[in-house]
DNA sequence: TTCTTTAATCGTAATATTGCAATGAACAAA
DNA sequence: TTTGTTCATTGCAATATTACGATTAAAGAA
């Protein structure tokens, strides 16, 4: 117990799951905004603009790294992260379905 | 530690991350569709058609409740289930509005 | 080389989540 | 009343997540 059935649930659930756990914590929401917004993506800075320590925000980002939502490139001694938007892109598209069934239903509520 | 630290983010950051939170298990994915999809929502027709113990679908119900994503009537013995479509539409612009940033930059990604 | 800076990784503690058996509560039917 | 049905709640075990101090690794500067 306290593991996940991923067995019993299709490609695409499992799919909008973890896609959805990625901002699912408002540290990675931050980071995803921050790499948006700014033009500074030097991880040093997402540091210090976000109250966490260090060895957290890279744990962070390394889970977003690992779904593709980002990547990052080696500057000398920092390390510069940007989205990447063509994953981005993809996993807004999965998303979107999913949160726009209430249009694509034509189902009366019984409560 | 292994609490987050919810004080220093900002209110819309911490309601994205919670929305999502909604979604990010396949199971409340998987209930959510099936509300969306089909006329049954009675609780018993949850268990049966995904394959979870009654307990466990119980307190994903639960969840998605204390969200106002989804609400409960008593029909009887059964409970019947259904999205509430109001509180939907709310967090569907929210999380939109997160996941459109990428059009509404004009950044040019570094890496 | 040695020192400094920057970020990843390791190790660990605290908390959260997932899942279900057992039980309980509410109601309907016999 | 008794029995059965349906769902919520309780209690617990297993696993996952969050956070950070300490350490390591890699690159540049002195």
């Amino acid at each position: 117990m306290g593991l996940t059935k991923t067995e019993i649930f299709t490609e695409q659930q499992n799919k909008i799951a973890i896609f959805a756990k990625a901002f699912a914590h408002p540290a990675r929401v931050a980071i995803l905004q921050q790499l948006f917004r700014t033009d500074s993506c030097i991880c040093g800075d997402l540091v210090d603009e976000i109250g966490l320590a260090q060895p957290t925000i890279s744990q962070h980002l390394k889970e977003l790294k690992q779904l593709e939502l980002i990547k990052g490139t080696i500057e000398g001694t920092s390390v510069c992260y940007c989205i990447d938007k063509e994953n981005w892109s993809e996993m807004k598209e999965l998303i979107a379905l999913f949160l726009d069934q209430d249009i694509h239903t034509n189902k009366i509520n019984c409560c």
